[in-house]
DNA sequence: ACCTGGTCCCGGGCTCGGTTTT
DNA sequence: AAAACCGAGCCCGGGACCAGGT
């Protein structure tokens, strides 16, 4: 938990907040520094990356397995602690040529979902680097690529964690075509729900497979995260029992239903999430949807559009058409009709929305569909900070 | 034939970092 | 120094076209 979060939960504490103290803190898309039951595959990682503490690189690698099975709650704890210390711990080996003590590899967490683009990947990796200053536009492509290679040059070589590698566009494969062309010593560990014989590529490298959470350690996770994000003693076990049960090993699922049950139970302004908030929260989020660290990442207009969406009463809902008028109308977006109505047809593409054929005939012409949110709504209402 | 919804694509404007000119 | 300029990536707007209905 960094400082800022803790300020922020502070200054929501009083008031009505009696059952959450911090929406942060049940956020399935946010990682916690030392995740439940994990240990054994974190093993099996730092196994991998072993030759990279004694200043070698290891081969490349593909994590996988399927959604809200720890993946990123993994790699992006693991690499946050490697990628801090810049200096090494001294060894008795230095090389006899120079006086330069044993430097071993830098370590680098990237989110393809950040860094979704060529130039996105180059940025975000100097940025991992460096300290952050990394320019967002207004340089060319080579030239990032030039800044990037003599940045590199002065370590021994890089090991880059790129997270949801099979959404990196163009292709997944471009990941690492992209990472060779720096022509430097770079060790990729890409991470990705696509079974490794689906993506070019990726069926070549060493692997490692994650299964989903067993129904005990899901438990944990949801009673760990609902002790330290709410009142206490206000989770109780058979909440977590029944949540983990309909979940189905997908800890992104059970803590969204477990963030939705808390917001309907505090809107309620009950002390213990019941029964039936969970029933209710569970009614929410749609089983294998889209998940909060999509929805999180994406443009700035495009949440808002979304978040003006979630505003709409039921009849604004009822064609494409309708929406886009109502949201276009909406003082929370700035743009055009048209515009609108794109980037819906967008966001049913990559699965946040469902598009349903409605049974009303107009008479003429194709009939229309309308939009059903695909992703946990309630969350994304809470965290949703409009920049 | 005609109508409306849905898909695809790309030109241009915006904004930024770097470079040249004043 | 400061200002003007340039070229880059990203996003918005919107037109052209296709799909699916009466």
């Amino acid at each position: 938990m960094d400082i800022e979060t803790r300020i922020r939960r502070r200054r929501r504490r009083g008031a009505d907040q009696t059952l959450v103290l911090d929406y942060d803190l049940l956020n399935p898309a946010a990682h916690v520094s030392e995740p439940n039951g994990r240990g054994p595959i974190v093993e099996r990682v730092l196994d991998h990356l072993d030759p990279a503490f004694d200043e070698s690189l290891p081969s490349d690698v593909y994590v996988w397995g399927p959604p809200g099975s720890g993946k990123s709650a993994v790699v992006s704890a693991l690499f946050s602690r490697l990628e801090a210390p810049a200096t090494q711990p001294r060894t008795a080996i230095r090389t006899t040529t120079r006086a330069q003590s044993a430097e071993l590899p830098r370590f680098v967490y990237v989110n393809a979902r950040q860094a979704n683009s060529e130039f996105k990947l180059y940025r975000h990796v100097l940025d991992g680097v460096t300290d952050g200053d990394a320019p967002t536009k207004g340089i060319s492509t080579d030239d990032l690529v030039s800044e990037l290679r003599s940045v590199l040059s002065e370590f021994v070589g890089a090991v880059v964690a790129v997270d949801h590698a099979d959404e990196f566009e163009p292709s997944p494969t471009a990941v690492r075509s992209n990472l060779e062309t720096l022509n430097d010593p770079i060790s990729t560990v890409l991470v990705g729900r696509t079974p490794p014989s689906n993506v070019d590529g990726f069926g070549d490298i060493a692997e490692i497979e994650i299964p989903g959470y067993s129904q005990q350690v899901l438990i944990d996770v949801l009673m760990t995260r609902g002790s330290s994000g709410l009142t206490q003693d206000a989770l109780a076990y058979d909440q977590s029992r029944r949540i983990a049960a309909w979940a189905g090993g997908n800890a992104h699922d059970a803590l969204a239903a477990l963030f939705s049950a808390a917001v309907i139970a505090e809107d309620d302004g009950v002390q213990k999430v019941r029964s039936e908030d969970v029933t209710a929260g569970i009614d929410t989020v749609p089983r294998g949807g889209t998940s909060l660290g999509v929805v999180l990442t994406l443009p700035s207009n495009r949440q808002r559009v979304l978040r003006a969406f979630l505003d709409l009463e039921a009849d604004r809902r009822s064609t494409v058409t309708a929406t886009t008028e109502a949201i276009a109308d909406s003082a929370r977006v700035d743009l055009s009709a048209g515009t609108v109505k794109r980037i819906l047809y967008e966001l049913a593409d990559i699965g946040v929305f469902d598009r349903v054929t409605t049974d009303q005939t107009t008479g003429h012409g194709r009939p229309p569909s309308r939009l059903e949110p695909r992703f946990p709504t309630l969350p994304f209402q809470k965290l949703y900070e409009p920049h």
